[in-house]
DNA sequence: TAAGCTTGTTACAACTTAGATACAAGTAAA
DNA sequence: TTTACTTGTATCTAAGTTGTAACAAGCTTA
């Protein structure tokens, strides 16, 4: 689980991107200047800083210079049109930056992104209530763990990370097994079987004849 | 639909790019270097720019100077490395950037993001009330879901895609076949009349008679 | 209008593909 | 080495898809 400091001004922002960070499984801590930031950030671990450059206080650069000290990756929060900021920020070794006002769903990718860049993705993937601990490579459905042998996790965790997205059979054996797929080969087929039953997903697991194959929720 | 116009000298990626980025419902337009960009971009609209800084005859930059001036996002993509050209292209106006080698699937993503940002993002194609969507491959009429094989929809995907574009039917078979058109067959008028059926577009999808076939709002 | 094409329609056969089962080769642990 | 386990191949079956044949209907031009 990742923790994410916010450092912002606004409160109303910072609460904005707390609650939804929240949802998306991160925890978060807000803090609405630049001193309580520097304390948090001594008695604390983050995975990640999300910080507004125009603070009260502590100039927001001396923040990230301080950050940067520390090795934890910065995503910085502009407004609309300072370039400048954007430049300087990102000179200072700032990951990426995100420009006011901004979309949550932007948001939560760059989050991600960044995350997974510093090999800190989430540990944890959902599908209904099945569940992939990334950092274990272990599955549970329910809360009851499943064995899944590495090629079946694998296939899984690519079918999970895109879910409602068609893979097509290359896709799946570039992904999985990194060769090319050989047109005759029942292999794909067989690990997409033993994935169905393992996980009783033979609804959500769907074939897509002559396509390949796509999860999706049951439909109802 | 988003044009997409991929300014990039090496071919086999521009190649990738283009086949990728077609896949996922866009439609795409490559080129090697920036003068052909330039004649590019004078006779057409694109929705989006994906450009090598690093490119023959006319500097990147220049070009991307040029471009800002159509009010045309770009997504620029430098050497890993490159933190300085990073900088001096954000500098200049692009609305993100993306590192080589990159993953495809993150060129989707900030392709979908930049789009989404500026009012165009679009994963689903429409034709009266006839859904495409692009990424699981579905189509629903009036939220129904139809059931299509791949032909079928491959073919509807060209059509709605040639909205009230004449498509012969030498061109239809290239682009649904992948073959070369054999005069005699009876196998493209037999998919569109199964696309007639399927979807109750017996009207909208007219013959031109000797010529192939063209999608079009029915007359009242 | 009639002749000569072109396209629509139906039925059906050929062909492809995916699911299932059994089993063998390969690998790692005991 | 034995054992347990993973992984892929071979094969059969079931199901879905796609194209051809044959004929009907429609369009165009003389």
């Amino acid at each position: 689980m990742n923790h994410i400091l916010i450092v912002e001004d606004e409160r109303s922002i910072a609460e904005l991107l707390e609650i939804q960070l929240t949802k998306a499984g991160y925890v978060c801590t807000y803090v609405l200047d630049g001193e309580k930031a520097a304390d948090c950030l001594e008695e604390n671990n983050y995975d990640l800083v999300l910080l507004d450059i125009m603070l009260p206080k502590v100039d927001g650069y001396e923040l990230m210079e301080y950050i940067s000290t520390l090795n934890i990756p910065v995503i910085f929060i502009t407004a609309k049109d300072a370039v400048k900021d954007r430049i300087k920020g990102l000179n200072m070794g700032a990951d990426d930056y995100i420009v006011k006002p901004f979309d949550i769903g932007e948001v939560l990718a760059r989050v991600q992104m960044v995350l997974r860049r510093y090999g800190k993705g989430q540990n944890e993937l959902h599908f209904q209530d099945v569940t992939l601990h990334l950092s274990s490579r272990r599955v549970t459905k329910g809360g009851e763990e499943i064995s899944l042998t590495p090629k079946e996790y694998d296939l899984l965790l690519v079918l999970v990370q895109n879910k409602d997205i068609v893979l097509y059979r290359e896709e799946l054996f570039e992904k999985v097994w990194e060769t090319e797929y050989i047109g005759n080969s029942r292999t794909l087929d067989l690990h997409i079987q033993r994935l169905r039953r393992k996980l009783n997903l033979q609804e959500e697991i769907k074939t897509v004849f002559r396509i390949g194959y796509i999860l999706e929720e049951r439909e109802t």
